[in-house]
DNA sequence: TGGAGTTTGTTGTCTAACGCAACAATAGCG
DNA sequence: CGCTATTGTTGCGTTAGACAACAAACTCCA
């Protein structure tokens, strides 16, 4: 029989170490997701001791991570607490290839976005030129970034199913990549870290952690682009990622009998049913833009749209329901043009989504819009690099941008 | 906008003691998990240093849940390592309502069924009268046991619907149960702690702690009954629960555009498509074990069985594709009479996973039938029972059997 | 405006828990 | 029987979090 590898540290003991790790890494997270946070806000939520807070903090000052400054807070009574923040001296690049255009971002771990570059191109790029499009616009940023900003590493939110361990790309329809090891020819053009995951995961990520899943640690994301859908699934306030790395393929599952095949080939599945596509040809539209479409659904009279939009909100609404029975989550995220679904009939949509599912798993859920929009990416690929970071706030080595040569 | 209730203690700052905790439950789970274990052994696959692992196991043994021996090893050079197993002397009760008979059964730490009874009833049992069954079956191996014995309290596999923070049935078909608070009927009866799941849940709980998912992390579970079909996840080696504990739900994901219901009530679920009545109605019989429809099914030669058959099997794979694809398990285990159909034509229904999932998470995926059989409710619920020990030994008071005042 | 009450930051001390190193115990091997 | 290898034991050192006492800084109220 089998041996089954464990994935990560599966059942090891924990040291001192590890204890001092895991509490730096919790306070630094919830800086990290709320922003400003008072020290003694930080007690209460953690459960520590002021004088342990106080320890945490000072050494995550000193290794540059926070700062504290005496904020003003409103009159309360009592010794007003300081405030801490993440600092904005330590940033991340996002990076996202596209079938017309690559992205890349510079954000900081308090979550701003410092600068956003889309550089389009003709035709789909290929492994290469998408990693050496993404280092030159990465160079760029790095050449204006003031010297003692660190650079947690890179991260690439990719329209594909990704092998998370060593950053290849197995299969990415929409930008015709097949086994394409982006990740380590990113890291070898611009020498920093380089962590891939799939484009919906991170959205997911994203929404959780600033969007309009925040705090919930039971979520199912869907996103659809022109490129299909993606989701991502949150279980226990993580990630899901299976064995591989693959889990949370949720446009690829069935929900009906129908032979209409998807991007990858799958018959009946949510992304065959749901197109974007049969949409732009409802609208006798050759393109648009997101905002584009969903002011054409939203404004929709036509009885033949009308009835395209029923079907694909009845199919939409059944995958949901799927899933409601499946994770039993707290919420339900919509993202790209099914937040138009959900706009254009939230009754009918949440019907199908009762009919299609267990009642005692359907009746804690909410179904939200996303709320991050075009952010969402650029946000959830800088969670990722920021990801070792903030599990180990002290062992982690940062690159530190020198002081120029020439000044 | 609302706020997220997190799910047990979230992003929670850890103390010592929390460490202390932590490495007691690692080593008592691999004891659990493994049987007997040399220290050795113990500190090898924790990490931790040969002195904590001493100082660890005293304290287990002082807390009477692990003994040494100085066991006869292999001819290994050096000095031989003490062998640690679970202690005997540690049980729990596990309980089962069906809808012809209620069955108890008593386990011991190191997962032994030590007895098991099962109690016949002509008609579905109500929660009260189940309750009263299980307690007088229990108040009889009670009595039977040792002074000293300790009870580590009462695991109870439902088939239905679970809400586990309090132990009330929502919804279970097949008993006719309607929130029915059985955790709490039988905990007042008893006097011990009452822990309740869904049984397929802990029928995957046990098949990964000591079944054929031994030591999987990332688990697929699919179990049909008379009843319908329930199904039990594993991820990153915890049990999927959702936000209230209704994940996991299997049996209800739609697979078809059919419009049979289930026992539920949804349609084109897989529960729906695939019928233990559809084949006994086949095999012309009325009623049978699992055993006898199992060996009708290997020996099928009937045309119309084949047919039949040959369609459970293509919706069976269909919804493993689709689980295949959402989890990325490491592996799918079939249990009850899904694991006839997969022994008589494994060929069939892998092809039509493949042909539903997609490649990258299905090149890793073994679908292997279920080892513990019957045993498999029993040692599931234990281990539920179990849980709290296992997660905090030090901090958990066991009921303790005390001398019979009659000698 | 100043004292009471309240909350928070700081500091020194205590303690629990793990690592380490030295030594003893026990096996195989020649 | 001595050599080597591995393991259990023991005492000591270190570290990180708790605790308590005190100082600091604010609100509130007279």
């Amino acid at each position: 029989m089998t041996e089954f590898t464990r994935s990560s540290e599966p059942t090891r003991g924990q040291t001192r170490d590890n204890l001092r790790q895991h509490n730096l890494s919790t306070v630094l997270r919830m800086l990290h997701q709320s922003g400003t946070v008072s020290r003694s806000h930080l007690t209460s939520a953690t459960g520590l001791n002021r004088s342990t807070i106080s320890d945490l903090i000072s050494e995550l000052s000193q290794l540059g991570l926070v700062t504290e400054s005496e904020g003003l807070m409103a009159g309360a009574v009592g010794r007003p607490s300081l405030l801490v923040s993440p600092s904005d001296d330590v940033v991340a690049f996002a990076v996202n290839p596209e079938i017309d255009a690559t992205t890349v971002g510079l954000v900081t771990l308090s979550g701003k976005i410092l600068a956003k570059v889309r550089y389009p191109t003709s035709v789909q790029p290929a492994p290469q030129e998408a990693a050496e499009i993404a280092n030159k616009l990465i160079s760029k940023m790095r050449a204006g970034l003031k010297p003692g900003t660190r650079i947690a590493g890179v991260g690439a939110a990719v329209p594909g199913q990704i092998r998370v361990a060593d950053g290849v790309v197995r299969l990415a329809p929409a930008l015709n990549w097949v086994e394409a090891p982006f990740g380590p020819l990113l890291s070898q053009l611009t020498g920093l870290e380089v962590h891939l995951d799939n484009d919906a995961s991170l959205g997911c990520l994203a929404e959780r952690s600033f969007g309009s899943a925040r705090g919930a640690v039971h979520v199912v994301y869907l996103f659809a682009g022109s490129g299909g859908i993606g989701g991502g699934v949150i279980v226990d306030g993580k990630q899901l990622r299976g064995a591989a790395g693959y889990a949370g393929e949720l446009g690829h599952i069935q929900v009906s009998s129908s032979g209409i095949r998807d991007f990858s080939g799958l018959p009946g599945t949510l992304e065959a049913l749901v197109r974007r596509d049969d949409l732009l040809e409802v609208f006798m539209l050759d393109s648009a833009t997101d905002e584009e479409l969903d002011h054409d659904i939203m404004a929709s009279v036509d009885k033949k749209a009308i009835k395209v939009l029923h079907r694909q909100i009845d199919d939409l609404g059944r995958a949901l329901g799927v899933l409601a029975t499946i994770f039993n989550p707290q919420v339900i995220v919509l993202a790209g043009f099914l937040d138009s679904l959900l706009r254009f009939d939230t009754e009918r949509l949440l019907t199908m989504l009762r009919a299609s599912s267990l009642n005692s798993a359907q009746e804690s859920v909410v179904v939200r819009s996303a709320e991050l929009g075009s952010k969402s990416l650029m946000v959830g690929a800088a969670e990722l690099a920021f990801g070792k970071l903030l599990d180990h706030p002290s062992s982690v080595d940062l690159y530190k941008v020198p002081v120029s040569k020439v000044s």
